[in-house]
DNA sequence: GGCGTTGATGTTTACGTCAACATGATGGGG
DNA sequence: CCCCATCATGTTGACGTAAACATCAACGCC
């Protein structure tokens, strides 16, 4: 074999260039049907069809995002996807961003360390995308040194992020209150309330907003038990209130705890709901499906997902104002609560 | 004014160029700061910095994709995150793939139909990846048209796919063979199924390593009840086999179905685990706190997520070879299974 | 002290696409 | 029948980056 051979090219992608060649047209007309503009002749239009088809082009979006000056595509800064909500809501926005023919980049952020959310920001510096949304607590986001480019499109999802950002939430307080109606109006005397963690925003509003219920209502709110949103956390709690007579109705402030609570019920041999009632916050899939089925409020994690997309593509089209969006909830009443015991 | 006024600038984003400019070096050597190099002169690299914080230069990754010619990203694609463990996967895929400084971008496909997945090819035909890894069961992948770009690197997860890529799966056989064994070790003479659907390869191979344990054991297979997964289908199976005498162990595909076969087996009355054991098959985080806390079967996701990445990274860096890594599983002993009575 | 080596920095160019402009053919109206 | 509008198509250049190559100065060795 002689030097002129062939070298043994590494396979690489077709260009417009090559599609071009094999079509015997410009460059600029491979872009045009790329691109589907009008003014090609139908007969040429096909074919370049065809030769793309025969290479194998694909555009390369690199060039295509370089010469626009934009990607098509958002980014989602999270801590985590281990829990309900927040997959729900990515699925959600993974699924309206598609819609409207945009990508959606997962710009995961491990501990609200100074460190590592440095090094998040340094990633997300040279993210390809055209606007983000955050979903966690802002207040996170005010103590870390988490500069979000200047000018980049921002929507913020369950936090209380002011006036800076646009933000998407859940009906965090009335969802409360109306646990907390539901099972005043039942007839008890008390409702207890396991709280999600203190650095929590959602947590705090839906415990801000059980008390509040209670006070309207005339009545001295018991201690707050704080639990980590976990069924562990419900459980301990449980063991506790679960001792004590005077305990007739429990408001916890996901489903998770809610669940943990009732074990510890069961365990304790209280029946749920005769000696006491659970009211959950969620709506998890399998809530219906728990011993007993659980009353609690749903949150409509689709529709947040929805508009936060919508109003961050609207902001990427150049709206300027920031707006906050409130999504409601609703209490849905299953087998975990009763009127108390007489 | 004349026209050699400025005119006004959209604000853009400074480029190489321009903190060039403000540090008075070339834009070469703003690249070699901005990738680390080691040739650079600590005081000139200082400047340089300092140029770039003044401007806020961030480095535009479209350029920098298009003459690397890879992006730093790969894709997943999935039909939903709705389900426990593709969201566990898809959190240990971001996760492992931060590490390497990759980013993940979300791929979603509505549903099989076969226009959809075409859309979907489209879509994914100019998509900014490297690789991509797909969360479904493979033979949509083939009874859909969905013709994957030549040269893409790809890792399957959860599949039969054959050969021609590299799957990564938790061992589904023999999870179910150890749920059975566990049974039939606990005196149980007989184990009754909640298969998951038919369309499933997870479902049909937890199935057959059902049954193949039973004919080992010398046990003669019930009939296979199909779910879809749903705690409802195992809601409606339950009471059936709740009202027979004759079955006193159940070994259901997955965790939801054991939930919704438990509710069933309560309102029944029958006690779970005296009268029947159950055991299910994911072990989600809630499962212990289930009433009575589920024996299962544990996945590790995160170490299917973490193989997927760590071999599509070896892909994408030019191996070739397809590999099968088959993750285990392990079964966790809780409260819903004991000796039958005798 | 001449010469090769090393290290810092600058210059050129190409990546693939597409807007803007250029060209050239066709056709219709005055 | 000439001129200009219209339409299909081609040419040029720029987007921001980084590899490859080119300079140039400083330094050490024999």
């Amino acid at each position: 074999m002689t030097s002129s051979d062939a070298p043994v090219r590494r396979s690489k992608q077709p260009s417009m260039g090559d599609v071009a060649r094999h079509a015997g047209v410009s460059a600029q007309t491979v872009s045009r049907v790329s691109n589907g503009h009008s003014n090609v002749d139908p007969l040429t239009r096909q074919r370049v069809v065809e030769s793309m088809q025969a290479l194998g082009y694909r555009p390369n979006s690199a060039a295509r995002a370089l010469r626009r000056g934009q990607f098509r595509a958002i980014g989602v800064i999270m801590f985590t996807l281990r829990t309900f909500g927040n997959m729900s809501t990515l699925n959600a926005i993974a699924t309206e961003a598609a819609k409207a023919d945009y990508s959606v980049t997962l710009l995961p952020v491990r501990e609200a360390t100074l460190g590592q959310v440095s090094g998040a920001y340094s990633r997300l510096s040279e993210a390809a995308v055209d606007g983000v949304v955050i979903i966690f607590e802002a207040h996170l986001l005010d103590e870390a040194e988490f500069t979000l480019p200047p000018g980049l499109p921002v929507v913020v999802i369950d936090s209380n992020a002011g006036d800076e950002y646009t933000v998407v939430d859940t009906d965090q307080g009335d969802g409360a209150r109306q646990a907390t109606e539901h099972l005043l109006s039942l007839g008890h005397r008390q409702v207890w309330h396991i709280a999600g963690p203190e650095s929590s925003f959602s947590a705090m509003r839906r415990m801000e907003y059980w008390r509040r219920t209670l006070v309207d209502a005339g009545i001295e709110p018991p201690p707050v038990l704080y639990g980590d949103w976990s069924t562990d956390s419900g459980f301990r709690h449980g063991i506790t209130l679960g001792q004590r007579d005077d305990v007739t109705a429990i408001f916890a402030a996901n489903d998770q705890m809610a669940l943990g609570l009732m074990r510890a019920l069961h365990e304790l041999g209280r029946d749920v709901p005769r000696d006491i009632s659970v009211v959950g916050f969620d709506d998890l899939e399998e809530a219906h499906s728990f011993w007993p089925p659980l009353t609690t409020i749903r949150q409509d994690f689709g529709e947040v997902g929805r508009q936060a997309i919508q109003n961050l593509l609207a902001k990427v089209g150049g709206e300027q104002e920031n707006s906050k969006i409130i999504v409601p909830t609703r209490l849905i009443v299953r087998d975990s609560t009763a009127a108390p015991r007489t």
